[in-house]
DNA sequence: ATGACGAAAAGATTTCGA
């Protein structure tokens, strides 16, 4: 079994390379982030043309996810149970025995701001229902665009990007909370290249330099640690013509 | 200190992402 994912930054944009990827990468599940469609405009039809059924939760403008999957999704669910968000950015549901969340985790934009305050509050939310969602199903994998990065080493410049969004001691600390209910990154049960990064920006050639943050993460629960073979973030869509900024981010299970 | 790039809505600039 594999799983991936990818925030493909607007999949009007991004559908032929999503698909072309599922091609070549024909995954179990693939969650994707920042569709930046509503649900009426998800184009069903060319990813059920490539074998895959789709569980959408859109949203105009911003934000949106889906789960692509070859088998049926069960037990769905749609954002944070109980808390209140009008904020398209959780997909959750039991596939192949495995209950996969694909979440893509609020930007904060600046610490201080009332978006770094939604963030924090979202991640608080998140941790309650994952440690619920942990106790009933021990499969558990939970993959996205976290917007957080774990350490020092997920950060191309750690001393010119200290305690900027994404490398704040509190965004950090809510990530390690997720460790702490008994879940483990995915990437780094197996040996990665130095300066392994998901996201380059745009401007001033910062793919070419390796300028990047890893903040796409798949965790895993302890069962599924278990079955983990391989885990690796996929550079080559970055390198297409009008690529999204993030890399997809693939794991394998036996 | 700012903008640099890209996407989208609105309607050519502005907002947001990360």
């Amino acid at each position: 079994m594999q799983l991936a994912t990818w925030n493909v930054n607007s999949l009007n944009v991004r559908l032929p390379q999503v698909l072309d990827w599922l091609q070549a990468h024909p995954v179990d599940v693939l969650a994707l982030q920042e569709l930046k469609l509503t649900d009426d405009k998800f184009p069903h039809e060319a990813f059920s043309a490539v074998g895959y059924q789709a569980q959408v939760f859109g949203q105009k403008t911003y934000n949106g996810v889906a789960l692509l999957t070859k088998a049926p999704a069960q037990d769905v669910v749609r954002n944070i149970p109980g808390f209140d968000d009008d904020q398209s950015r959780v997909l959750c549901a039991t596939v192949d025995g495995v209950r996969v969340i694909g979440a893509y985790f609020p930007n904060g934009q600046e610490p201080g701001s009332e978006k770094f305050d939604y963030k924090m509050h979202w991640l608080e939310a998140l941790r309650a229902w994952v440690r619920d969602e942990l106790a009933q199903h021990p499969q558990l994998v939970l993959m996205g665009d976290y917007n957080i990065t774990f350490d020092d080493d997920d950060v191309w410049d750690p001393e010119g990007l200290r305690d900027t969004i994404h490398c704040t001691e509190e965004e950090r600390y809510h990530l390690r909370a997720l460790i702490a209910l008994g879940l483990h990154d995915g990437l780094r049960l197996f040996p990665q290249p130095p300066k392994s990064y998901s996201w380059w920006d745009y401007r001033d050639f910062a793919f070419r330099r390796n300028r990047g943050l890893r903040i796409d993460h798949i965790l895993v629960s302890d069962a599924v640690k278990a079955r983990v073979t391989a885990c690796e973030i996929d550079k080559i869509p970055r390198k297409n013509e009008r690529p999204s900024d993030h890399a997809p981010v693939v794991m394998t299970l036996g």
